[in-house]
Parts: structure tokens; C-alpha cells; sequence
DNA sequence: CAAGCGTTTTAGACACGCTTAAAACTCTTT
DNA sequence: AAAGAGTTTTAAGCGTGTCTAAAACGCTTG
């Protein structure tokens, strides 16, 4: 019936636009993503164009149309909407509601997403930042910025942790860096780039890998 | 990735073996249910044959394996689960819950499963009575009688509605009959098959069509 | 500017799940 | 026992979504 394949792949062209709005997305980069060999993006990349899902050029990469971002914002909606739920009604470690969404995002019906929102008392964000549209589409932009990119001294709160880089999720619950968490730029390595921070009191050397992986907010931004 | 046309497959030829536990489940019944084609069903057999979920003979109709069957019992389980949880948890109306809870089935983690049943408290059935797999495929199997076979002036408890006749759940509930109402047979009419029944004070003439789609449990069985 | 390399598309194949139309079978009825 | 009716299976075809292997493309480099 509906497309259950489809909804991943407009899912994962807005992601990729998002995190490179510059150029299209490649072949490639939705292959990678995916998990299937660039011939079987080729393929699918026809079918969503023929049904107006996405703009396609030969060798040219893709682009979603309005009609496939309405598509993807419903769907990243309903994956954030049940990360939320999994972690925050049943409980579930939010290392694992990220693949429990991706597999349940495809089979809820609109009233149950709806009703989920209004039991959730209609959440801004997934469990790990990422912000939810409504139905609608529209979500919260804030200001963020990434931890590598701040300077010794500021005072921040962590608001997004990228949830598909491996071990980080558990590695950050450890440090106690979980969205909401403040810390503080104690030091920066300009070799390699290591950041030095603390929070609660405690002092963490953060690799380049953790540092462009998590997305902070300044504080007291008045001024 | 898992099959999904196979697991509706699976679950309908429990419930037609259930309701004529007799012989075995014939492909049309099965198409019927499913509502495609005999042939469709035909080659699902060969598929669910090939993998031994059922077993097949030609011309001659199909029964599940122990292994079949387990899966079986495990749909039924998160078909059954889920249906508890819209209804109690989202407040969704319960002549919604058996269509959302036909797609939702699919695509639940077990560990999503058995979290819901301890928020639920490890409820006995869904919410038109029918009863709740456990893990291990394990269930009550109260003794029910049918509304139809009761006799003048049995007093009995609504059990379970089927809640694949049309309209019969809004009719049901308009008429107070959800499982756990409580209710009297005050008259038979042999001819034209109609029960007269009595509850919380009101008469209700039902037809036979009513009268065989609900299962109801004798009070004080002990005498 | 031609060669080479990495990316992308095409070609051919396969499993799933569905369809319609025709053939085969079973069961009842004469 | 033969006919007919109803059921079931087979045959052929289509869309989705994946694969491998080969061809086409595009960009960088000598
Ligand atoms: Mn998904
Ligand atoms: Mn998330
Ligand atoms: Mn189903
Ligand atoms: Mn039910």
C-alpha cells in the first residue's frame, strides 16, 4: 500500500539537504545512508520522481519538491514523536528509540501520531534535540551551535546530540552531557582540537568526533 | 525486511481454524478474510508452505505448523496489546483500534511490546474481549457461551464482541452492552431467532446477526 | 586534451505480493 | 457414471525494492 521504502528515502534526503543545504543530494550520500547499493537509490530516485517526490537530474543528485519535504516532515514528525514516547512513557534507553522509530514510524495512522503529541503535551524535541514539526511541518529553528565551534569561557547548553554516530549517545549519558545539561569551554586544544569542558563540576576532554557532534545553545544571549 | 503480508496471513488462518476448529482452512475462506484473490492466497501458501509456517496440500486447505503458529500467537499478541493501549492510553474510541492496531502490529519491537504490557499491568484481553497472548503464546481460555444459546432467564456477563461485524461495536455501546455489562435474557422467540435481554433496566430486542457476534460468561458458575 | 578514476546509470535478475483469465480439480446432483 | 457448479490452481503479467555486473559519465590530472 504505502510506500514503506519511500518514506525512509524522502526521510533521508532532508536529513542529508539539512546537514549540506548547498549542493543536491548525491546518489551516493542517499546510498550510503540508506545502506543499499547506489544502483537501488538510482531506482528509487525514478519512482519519486515520476510520482513528483523529488527533482531529478541525471549525475545531477536530487532535491525534494514541496510535496516530498511535506512527505519527509511527516515522517521525521512521526519518528521523533515516538522517540519521544518510547523514552518517555515506556521508558526505553534512548540509545535504542531511534531504531524502534525507523521501524514504527511507518505504521502509525495520523490520529494516533496526534494523540501521542497531546499525551507527550506536544514535546519541541526528540529525546536527542532534534526538533518535531508539527502538523503542519513547522518546528522551532533555534540558534545552535556546535561544541567544536565555541571559544574558552562560554557558558552553554547542550541541545542536540547526533544520534547516529556509533557509542556517542552512551558515552554521553556517562559524561552526564545530556540535552539540557550547562557546561562551560575551560580549554581548547588548536593542534588537535580537542575541547576541555566542564559540567557539574567535572572536567571532560572532548575529541573532534564528540565536539561536531553535539550542538549547544549559548546562554543569557541578551546582551 | 520481515514479512508483512505474512504475518496477516499467519493471523487470519489461526482465527479461521479457531472459528471452525474442525477442518482445515480453506483458501477461499482465507482470501476472503484477507480480501484478495484466491490465487493471491494460493501463492502465499506455496511461500508459507516452503518456509513450513503451514502445511499444504493441494486442493485441500492449509493448517499452521507449531511454528506457524507461534507467530500466529505473537501478531495476535501485538494486535491484541496495541488495541488495549489506544484504547486505554490514547483514548482512541474502540471501533477505531482493531484497524489501527492491523497496521501498528507489524512494526512493533518486542521490547516495545512487552514495555506496553507492563504500563498496561498485563491486561487479560483486548478491549472487545478477546484474550492477550503472553510471551510464550500462552492464554485464558474462559468458558464462553454465545449470547445466541442462552436460555430465558440466564443471567450473564458480556464477554467478548466481534469486532468484525459492521457496526455492531456503536451499536454495542449504544446499547450498553460492552464486555463486563451485565445483563438478563427475558425471552426467546423461537421463530424468527430474536433474544429479548434486559440491562441496567432497559429491554432490548436483538436478531440473530447481534446475537451470534457476542460471547457472554455465565455468573455463579458454581452449582 | 586525453587518460584515468570515482561516481552514476543501465541492464538483467530475483523475491514478494497482488491482479485477471484460463485450466484443473472436487463434489454434488441427476 | 456423466454433467454441472463451485472452488482452487496455474499461467502470465505488473509494481516495488533489492542485488550484481557492465556501461556511461564527469572531473581531475599528466
Ligand atoms: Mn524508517
Ligand atoms: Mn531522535
Ligand atoms: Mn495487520
Ligand atoms: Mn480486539
Amino acid at each position: 500500500m504505502s510506500g514503506l521504502a519511500r518514506e525512509d528515502y524522502l526521510a533521508d534526503i532532508y536529513r542529508l539537504q539539512c546537514e549540506n543545504p548547498h549542493d543536491p543530494v548525491s546518489t551516493g550520500s542517499v546510498a550510503d545512508r540508506r545502506g543499499v547499493t547506489a544502483a537501488s537509490a538510482t531506482a528509487m530516485f525514478k519512482r519519486l520522481a515520476r510520482d513528483h517526490l523529488i527533482v531529478y537530474r541525471n549525475y545531477g543528485g536530487v532535491s525534494l519538491t514541496p510535496e516530498g519535504q511535506d512527505l519527509a516532515l511527516g515522517v521525521l514528525r512521526r519518528h521523533r514523536l515516538v522517540e519521544r514516547f518510547l523514552a518517555d512513557v515506556l521508558h526505553i534507553p534512548w540509545q535504542q528509540v531511534d531504531t524502534y522509530a525507523d521501524q514504527m514510524e511507518h505504521a502509525l495512522p495520523d490520529e494516533v501520531v496526534d494523540r501521542m503529541e497531546v499525551l507527550l503535551e506536544n514535546p519541541y524535541t526528540c529525546p536527542h534535540g532534534y526538533p518535531i514539526p508539527d502538523k503542519h511541518g513547522h518546528f522551532a529553528q533555534p540558534d545552535l551551535i556546535l561544541l567544536r565551534d565555541l571559544s574558552v569561557g562560554e557558558q552553554v547548553r547542550v541541545a542536540r546530540v547526533n544520534e547516529r554516530v556509533p557509542g556517542l549517545l552512551r558515552y554521553v549519558e556517562d559524561l552526564g552531557l545530556m540535552p539540557g545539561s550547562l557546561l562551560r569551554v575551560s580549554a581548547r586544544n588548536p593542534v588537535d582540537l580537542n575541547v576541555t569542558i566542564e559540567t557539574e563540576g567535572r572536567a571532560h576532554i572532548l575529541g573532534l568526533r564528540v565536539s561536531e557532534a553535539i550542538w549547544v545553545e549559548r546562554l543569557e544571549s541578551r546582551g
